[in-house]
DNA sequence: GTACCGCTGAACAGATTGTCCAGCGGAAAA
DNA sequence: TTTTCCGCTGGACAATCTGTTCAGCGGTAC
């Protein structure tokens, strides 16, 4: 699956304004608002749009702290791990990662301190041998995708690209 | 900022489907329109919300492998290296963690060999010392937010919060 | 007791959506 | 070369939703 130009000029005009219809999209690009709905169907049949959820700040619902922890995994432990940790709410992403039973999952917490309770929280779970926390100090770069949307676009076919 | 269970219902309900209008939340949650509007407002304007992008899918865009980086920054660096990574396209996120001059970034690449281009192109640069990455085999729970604002609205106030 | 504030239920015009259609034109296939 | 396919265009339609405003109700706070 690959996109092309006017695939990410969508995307990127979606990214920018959410809140922008399917009309006024098509006015701004230039193009049929056929065309434009077609593109889209087709960009969330093919699951390059998976949704578009709310984007919801920790910080602004009281978590304002976040942190990434690396869990060190007992041998095939993994499986129960992930069971438990999907569990705990303050656990909004987790992934394996190589290196031989390590995980990587994201945290938020309330407060330093309550951090500590759900680091606790994290490891109170037989399956894992050692945590390693870091905290997150300041979001240099916050969770964007724009400007990998405009290279793949970019070096995509120019127009009418072959459908899968 | 709290919110409470009604902004709750409103920010699950949105996530789950994302399509839905004002109307058939107010329909689905039992409330007046105006009222169900009247929050949505309040929660973006708050910041709770911070907007209704689209969730690209990297994988369905040509970029498969997703990876970790930890670098160790040169001391003072810190303000060029994170211009330095703004511009790779393939850094989804990065950000300041404790640690002397510690940042963690999330990486997207077409391929494994292609991870080595990008890291190449995140390392070549004078300000990083180090870096060390793990490549992310399996994406155990992916990014949600549901839970904690489950939570976070299970604990506010039953109904008609203080506003700020 | 009074003022404040959120929620309700309603109304309105305006805009957007989903869904058709026929025709055009380039590209691939025969 | 000719035919077929397929995406894009521009238009149309009814149905729906949006933004906005209004008066009234009922708690809570002062």
């Amino acid at each position: 699956m690959a996109i092309d130009h006017l695939d990410g000029r969508i995307i990127v005009l979606l990214a920018r304004e959410p809140r922008i219809g399917v009309l006024e999209m098509s006015r701004r690009l230039g193009v049929a608002r056929g065309t434009v709905q077609a593109r889209l169907d087709r960009l969330q049949s093919n699951g390059v749009i998976r949704g578009f959820g709310p984007e919801v700040d920790p910080a602004a619902i009281g978590y304002p702290v976040t942190a990434f922890a690396t869990l060190q995994i007992r041998q095939g432990q993994g499986p129960d791990v992930r069971a438990h940790l999907a569990t705990v709410p303050e656990v909004l992403e987790l992934h394996t990662t190589t290196g031989s039973g390590d995980m990587l999952c994201r945290l938020v917490a309330r407060s330093n301190a309550d951090l500590q309770r759900v680091i606790d929280r994290v490891v109170g779970f037989e399956g894992i041998v050692r945590a390693s926390t870091a905290i997150v100090m300041e979001n240099a770069v916050p969770l964007r995708i724009i400007p990998l949307v405009e290279q793949a676009a970019s070096e995509g076919a120019e127009a009418r690209p072959r459908l899968g």
